[in-house]
DNA sequence: GCAATCAACCCTTACGTTAGGGTAGTGTTG
DNA sequence: CAACACTACCCTAACGTAAGGGTTGATTGC
């Protein structure tokens, strides 16, 4: 029953769209302001539109959050993606790639960070426990 | 050699903690304002002196902080374990005690949502190694 | 013996930043 | 009409950063 037959171009609202991604209005609406997901359109009366690729872009950005990534950071690593996949066949992409290989390897190194924080966290509860 | 050199009344100033903690100078005197760690002393000057009991609250402090708890949370913990290791015995620690599980399980839940972060970073780097 | 000097360290404002949260007041949609 | 959405604005935590000045304590010169 996914209600959204209504034309063939996809599109939700805000709240739906927060809805499936976990994140709220504000947080959307602060990501349109910003630039780092422009809704696709607007309603007559101004009402912002998503789209599926919108929905798809959105869950990319949620699953980077966690690793503490600037606003700003996020919107060149996705810009960097789109370049590779509309990727004109046999253009220079070896600085495309050079740039993505660099977010990987930060990606990773944050990672690692993420994972050290978890030991201390463990250290911190078994500290907690002893008392 | 003057007089009190003998080892335990060991105090030191912000830079020497900063770099036992690896926090940064302004972060500790942040904790300082707030409340959350003040300095034991000061100097004439106006130093702020810190002892090796300083340094091992602050541990704790920074142990906890990628539970990402608030200073005012964290302050709170701190005056906890205080009353709990001073506790006169046979006092009524019962609410402390209260107190002091309603932590551990608050920080058993963030440890959880920790761990969930780092699932959804190595989807994300998945996803990342796949362009 | 003691002032002067110097590098390294520390101090206090005080404003800036990030990523949103919260509210009010008003308009839009179904 | 009830839900939902809009803009615009102010607010927050936890520091970062810059500016301008003071302290410490070891070394130097007299």
């Amino acid at each position: 029953m996914t209600s959204s037959a209504t034309g063939s171009a996809v599109t939700m609202h805000i709240g739906e769209l927060a809805e499936k991604t976990g994140l709220s209005l504000r947080t959307i609406r602060h990501y349109d302001e910003v630039g780092l997901l422009k809704a696709s359109a607007r309603t007559e009366g101004g009402f912002r539109l998503y789209t599926q690729e919108d929905h798809s872009r959105l869950m990319v950005i949620r699953r980077m959050k966690p690793l503490g990534f600037s606003l700003d950071e996020m919107m060149a690593l996705l810009k960097v993606i789109d370049t590779m996949q509309g990727g004109v066949a046999g253009s220079n992409n070896t600085s495309v790639r050079a740039e993505l290989d660099a977010f990987v390897a930060e990606a990773v190194e944050r990672r690692q960070k993420l994972q050290d924080q978890l030991a201390m966290a463990d250290e911190f509860l078994e500290l907690l426990r002893m008392q």
